[in-house]
DNA sequence: TGTAAGCACTCACTAGAGTGGAGTGCCAGA
DNA sequence: TCTGGCACTCCACTCTAGTGAGTGCTTACA
């Protein structure tokens, strides 16, 4: 009988959740060989996995118990076991310990984050390829928000006769731009004259609260400019409330699933931008890591699984990496994939954020 | 015998490369029908097609000929006929005329552009998303290059202690933007000054041109600054080479194959940028509107005909539409999504561009 | 000479039967 | 409590017709 504290690589086995150690031992190989196979596992690919010292008759028992329980499932009869999302959700929890990438992986991400140059929005999308390319998982970046941002920087730039651009530079170095149209021709002194009250309007505030009226300058054209800069800042802000996304490795759902309708559905969602931000939003707010199956509560994405890792900068929540795959996807794996390049980003983007 | 200049439709069926009126009839209703079914089609579900009235072992020995010839396959001997490239490219070449979106589809586009609004980059994006609603392909969008706009305002904007930002606005409305580390402890005056100098220096030119040493200024805190501040606009200029793509309704491509390899490996290949900008570049330049499996080269995408529509404004190319599909697509409602959100693009573009 | 009709043939697809094997549940015994 | 044995289940595979949509060919006709 083995005993309690029996140990094997990284993992330690207890008992919990109503599950004694040889239980938990053989649903972890349940699972570990279902990820690997995909195939259903039967009594007699389990008895060689480590604390799993019986007869295949005994974890044949063993496995209706945990079926009966509803961690593992049968297609039919006369099939092996395949997790449920009941038991993928114990073997994330119990059964996967904080691991490390392996050394190539880590390799890889040193590689990656030395390399690193150029702005932070391509930095953001590249990393999505990484992460996709470590874990075979579609990966998910979510960029910082500016919500906290306050305005460093205003200037309006002629560009024609009747157009001209407002620039606004953030203080988190987050960079806007809209165009306004101006009725008449306008000089540039005008329009200079306008930027320095635009200025003095806008700097320091952050960008939802700008708005309201200005200053008058006396001046009937640098007036109908600036309130059409204004009202340009106040566009900007409303569509500033979404952070940026970048998906990367969507292609990896293809190979994942075989039936090309949850392919598709899968895909459709991926598209969404506010669907996946604001999913990865909930999730972190439940206080998950990963969402198994339903957890997440949208129905198309049922049959994923998705990992989540905010990214934290002195802190403060600066940005979110997202993994979806199968719900047979490799935990571990896209677990401390997550991990290491969320801490490297993090460290990536407190380099490239003032103060 | 029907006379020669026999028509239906928008369609007028001519002879032409080799093939006569009821061949190119029978070709046509091949294509149609397999458009829509994306099943081998025989004879008998042709001869009640407009501009073939004969019997189905007329068909039947038409249809020989035209294997014979290349335009159609047969998957096996007892089985219907299928087109090739040639085929298709016979029917894209010949059989279809220019014709216009129905009128929802006009309908939807026009809405579309009245509603449009916020900067270039989002509206190319979210006509992305338009293109593939109205087709069913992934669509892809390139945004104009910015190889012939000039500076036409430079700005240096403090971020933090050794933080600050390389600001650019083109003459196009193209805004870009680099980080800069300072080793000092730099203040506000001396980024003015070196504001100053920058702007001196690089107003006017292309981003390409610029480079070489900047006056110096007599301040070695300014002078520290500013190479570091040119360098960051030769690295702007270098990474601005290729130019803006946004890919949309890539989940369409999951509907359209039912092999998920296939899926696999074109999602794959959309995933790169540089390869699609390159792959669109190169079907213009060879003077094609449509590239139908092989001709565009490019092994994973045999399966695949793109579709390239350029954009321009005011006569010069100011961008790309492209739709990519199976290689039996819709081609008379892809190019004429293509045509009429092109015009519409175009057009757009060319009120946000000055001069 | 071009078209139509008839006919034999091909071959994917389907359904049904048979078989092997991987897997199960249960039970008696150590 | 565990094990070995046993009967059972049912999927996956193969094999065998049978069916039908489709063909090519040959002959007859205007």
């Amino acid at each position: 009988m083995p005993s309690v504290d029996e140990r094997w690589g990284e993992k330690s086995l207890e008992v919990v959740d109503d599950l004694d150690t040889r239980k938990a031992a053989i649903l972890n190989a349940v699972v570990t060989e279902y990820i690997g196979s995909a195939q259903p596992v039967g009594s007699q690919h389990v008895v060689d996995a480590p604390g799993v010292n019986v007869s295949s008759a005994t974890v044949r028992s063993d496995m209706a118990a945990l079926e009966r329980d509803g961690y593992l499932a049968q297609p039919h009869t006369s099939a092996g076991r395949i997790p449920t999302d009941k038991g993928y959700r114990f073997f994330v929890d119990h059964l996967t310990g904080p691991s490390d990438l392996d050394s190539g992986g880590r390799q890889q991400v040193r590689q990656f984050f030395d390399a690193a140059h150029g702005e932070i929005e391509s930095m953001l999308e590249r990393t999505s390829g990484l992460l996709a390319d470590l874990t075979d998982c579609a990966a998910m970046v979510v960029g910082p928000s500016h919500e906290s941002a306050v305005v460093r920087s205003v200037q309006l730039v002629g560009l024609g006769q009747h157009l001209a651009l407002v620039v606004v530079v953030l203080s988190d170095g987050a960079v806007q731009k809209h165009s306004i149209e101006l009725s008449d021709d306008i000089d540039d002194t005008v329009l200079a004259d306008a930027s320095t009250h635009l200025a003095a309007h806008a700097l320091g505030k952050a960008l939802t609260h700008i708005g309201g009226p200005v200053n008058p300058s006396g001046d009937k054209q640098v007036d109908a400019v600036l309130s059409a800069a204004v009202a340009a800042l106040v566009t900007m802000a409303a569509g500033d409330g979404s952070e940026q996304l970048f998906v990367g490795g969507s292609s990896r759902m293809a190979a994942a699933f075989d039936a090309v309708d949850t392919v598709r559905s899968v895909l459709t969602i991926l598209e969404q931008q506010l669907v996946v931000v604001s999913l990865l939003r909930d999730i972190i707010d439940t206080g998950l890591t990963v969402a198994i199956g339903a957890e997440h509560g949208v129905e198309p994405l049922a049959s994923c699984a998705i990992v989540v890792m905010p990214i934290s900068v002195d802190g403060a929540e600066a940005g979110t990496i997202g993994l979806i795959g199968p719900t047979r996807m490799n935990y571990p794996l896209a677990l401390s994939a997550a991990r290491m390049v969320g801490d490297q980003l993090g460290e990536r983007l407190r380099e490239a954020t003032p103060r």
